[in-house]
Parts: C-alpha cells; sequence; structure tokens
DNA sequence: CAATATTAATAGTATTACTATCATATTTGC
DNA sequence: GCAAATATGATAGTAATACTATTAATATTG
C-alpha cells in the first residue's frame, strides 16, 4: 500500500510468486486474464493450460510466475484483502466517533464491489466475485495450518483485527468482538453468494444488502 | 428419518447415488470408510482408487455406487442434514416455550457433534468434522444452480427454515430471520473451523463455544 | 553488439477420473 | 439344489491434469 487514489500498489507475500507478476506485461496479463477466466469458468475448472492459450502465451512460461494454480488464487485472495485493508483504513481514517467508524468500517468490507479502476489490470468488481465463491475455500484446506504459518493469511487475519478493535472501541464489554467481527467478513460473502443462487435462505437482494443485515445487527449487539 | 434412537435412517435424494449404498455391505464400508478417510486426507486428495485400497475392494465396484466423489460428498452432506434435521425436531417437539425451543434448536445445529452410536456404519462425530471442513465447498461451484434445482440442497434449507420459523416466532418484527438463520448454521461451522486453525480470529475455544456465541447473539438481537 | 534474461515450443511423466469388458463370486427364485 | 440373475473383482485403456525438463527463439540491458 503505498499511494492514493489511482496508481495503488499492494505488496503481497513474496512467497507466493515464484517470479512477481508485477514486475513484467506478461505477469500483469497473468493477473489481469486469471481473474476474469476464473470468474467464467470457476476455479475447479480453470488450468494453466486454458489461462495460456486465452493469453497467447505458453503454460510453461505461467509457470514461471505462479507455482500452480492454488498459489495464485492465494496471491488474487491476499490482493483483495490488501487493498481492502486499504479501502478500509482511507474510509475510517477521519471519523472520531467510534459507532460511526464500526458503521463505516462494515459498509466497506460488506458491500458489493463495483468496479473501481485505481488498477490498470485488475477489475476489482470481478475479483470480489471470485472473492466470494473461492476465498473461504483457501482457507478450507488440509494445509491450512501450515499455510496459516507461513504467513498467506495475514492480510485477511489484519482486516479482522482492525474490525475487532473498532468493536472493542464501540462497547469493550461485548464478549465476542473477536467472533463477531470473523463471521461479519466471511458471513457476508456467504450471503452476497446466498441472494445470488440460494435465494430462499437470505433477506438479501439487490436493495437489501448483507451490509443492512450487519449493520442492523451490530448497531443492537453493541448497544 | 423413520424410527427412534437406535437403527434410525435417514432417507437421501435417490439421485445422488446409482445405487443405494444402504443396501448392500459394500455400500457401507463404502459410507463407513470413505468418512474416515476424507477425514484423515482431505477431500482434495481423497480418491476412489484410496478408498477401494482401505476396505478391500476395486475401484470400479464404486463407481457401482457412486457418479464420482462428489456425489459421494453430497451424499454424505445430505445424510449429516438429515440427522441434524431430525435431532432437531426431537429436541425442540416438546418446547412451547418459543424462546426457549429457538435456543434449543441453535444449541442441537452449532454444537461441536460428540460420537453418537444411532447408526452402526456411520460415526457421527468424524462426519462433523468433514462438514465442518467440506460443506460449504460443496454450494460453492459452479454447478451451484442446477444442482439446487435438482434438489440436492433441499434437506439443508429445510433445516434452515426451520429456524427461520422459530426465529419468527420469538420476534415477527426481526427483519432478518432469514439472513439469521443461514448466517448462523454456516458461521457455526465456520467458527468451529477458525477455533482449530485460527485462533487468533475467534473467541470460541473448547469452553466458550460456538453455541455460546451465537445464543449470546440471538438472546440481544430478538429482545 | 554481446551478454543476459525472458518467453515459446515441444516432449515427457505420474496421477486422476473415469469407462469398458470379461471373469468370478454370491444371492435368489423356483 | 440348481439355474438365472445380480454383485463384485480384475485388468486394461483413455483423456485430462498438473506438472518438469530441455532447447530454441526473442527481447532487453549494459
Amino acid at each position: 500500500m503505498q499511494s492514493i487514489l489511482t496508481n495503488i500498489s499492494i505488496s503481497v507475500n513474496e512467497k507466493l510468486y515464484v517470479k512477481n507478476p508485477e514486475t513484467s506485461t506478461l505477469g500483469k496479463n497473468i493477473i489481469e486474464h486469471s481473474i476474469l477466466l476464473i470468474d467464467e469458468i470457476g476455479f475447479d475448472n480453470f488450468t494453466f493450460k486454458k489461462l495460456g492459450e486465452r493469453i497467447g502465451s505458453n503454460e510453461s512460461s505461467l509457470y514461471r510466475y505462479f507455482e500452480n494454480k492454488h498459489k495464485l488464487l492465494l496471491y488474487l485472495s491476499s490482493w483483495y484483502w490488501g487493498w481492502m485493508e486499504y479501502r478500509l483504513v482511507f474510509a475510517t481514517n477521519n471519523i472520531s466517533n467510534p459507532i460511526e467508524k464500526l458503521h463505516k468500517a462494515i459498509a466497506v468490507v460488506t458491500e458489493k464491489i463495483e468496479d473501481d479502476s485505481t488498477t490498470q489490470h485488475i477489475n476489482e468488481a470481478v475479483l470480489n466475485k471470485i472473492i466470494i465463491i473461492e476465498f473461504t475455500k483457501t482457507l478450507l484446506t488440509k494445509e491450512v495450518d501450515e499455510e496459516n504459518k507461513t504467513g498467506y493469511f495475514l492480510v485477511y487475519k489484519r482486516v479482522i483485527n482492525r474490525i475487532i478493535e473498532m468493536i472493542q472501541e464501540v462497547n469493550p464489554s461485548y464478549l465476542y468482538a473477536k467472533s463477531l467481527a470473523s463471521s461479519i467478513v466471511e458471513g457476508a460473502l456467504h450471503q452476497h453468494f446466498l441472494k445470488n443462487h440460494l435465494k430462499t435462505i437470505t433477506n438479501c437482494n439487490e436493495n437489501d444488502t448483507p451490509s443492512h443485515f450487519y449493520q442492523n445487527m451490530i448497531s443492537i449487539l453493541l448497544k
């Protein structure tokens, strides 16, 4: 996270790539089109061979940037949460009222992402769509403990920790600040998914959003 | 769901299997050991070949019961939620006080499952462990809309709908009964996962359980 | 313009996720 | 108790995936 507005750059854990994709045209192409292709066909059906065909590049070249598609997804997730942290800090920094600040934070973290032109090659709206469907899966693996130790989820946890602090500032006697924060961040992704696919078990839709649900929840819960 | 206590039988959508595994020894073996093997090595690393070796049976024989491992997981999930619905109804049926009833329901649906001997070949405690890690992934696919139409998630949605009704009975003016119910059921799985793997972003542990978190939440939210 | 780094092309391997075929047990119906 | 039906096992084979290795071609940079 270096600059403001246009041309921001989010740094991602070096262990997630073999060669930093931000340093070349091919690298940026991989990032740009992997997001689009994963959105189109789903991560399970996504392969480096297909991505290579899509960007007119050879499969073997992609392996020079990412060890495998799982690492690529971790990279995209890490970038997303880094970008989210940036937005979170930027949006809440100047708010002194703790309640107002928390409400703003919840809004930032739970709202549907519209296309944002802060970065040339990353479509944040599409990236948000793939995070909704794929992010939780990056945690739910047999390798989570190792990967957590290696620091792959640090940025995600930092976003949650910022919200935990804001909750505690609003109501220091509330006993479950951590669980509330983590359940809001993960739960918002889930409610977005339900509103798109299992509409009968959510109240959320285009008008009544996951943000409303969680805003309402915290205003009652932390009163 | 036919009888009480020992020897219950949960019926599962017929489209999920080629041949009903409940009708033979090999079928029951597949169910029993798939649960244990998925728990050991994770669903991603699980293959029919490995399961065949484990139970001393041929890979090709397993395909006579399940089209693929995804269908097998859907079968196990469907069985789990059918069993959960049974427990939910059984535990809440005789409670007339709506608040007490809802609290009991939340307890049933969010608590850690201890081994239960109602079924010979299914270890519910281990099945619960794999549901925590694998269930959400069965929803988060490109095929969710088709599979939902085919009815693979009916039992899961029925469990959530029962909780929605109980929430509405406690507080008919609460606007987000559906989202609350779905976020409790999914969120409890997530909190169990966090307490096992990402302990810094949850308050839950062996003493202070996901059930406590959600009991506390509904008692404040629906007051 | 030579040295270096990057990318492309091709080939090859092990594993996965199946399908097909045929042989051999096992069960069941009469 | 035996024939017919059914279930299971053994083996082989295919296409796709997820890579690795090698060598050639192309850009970049000093």
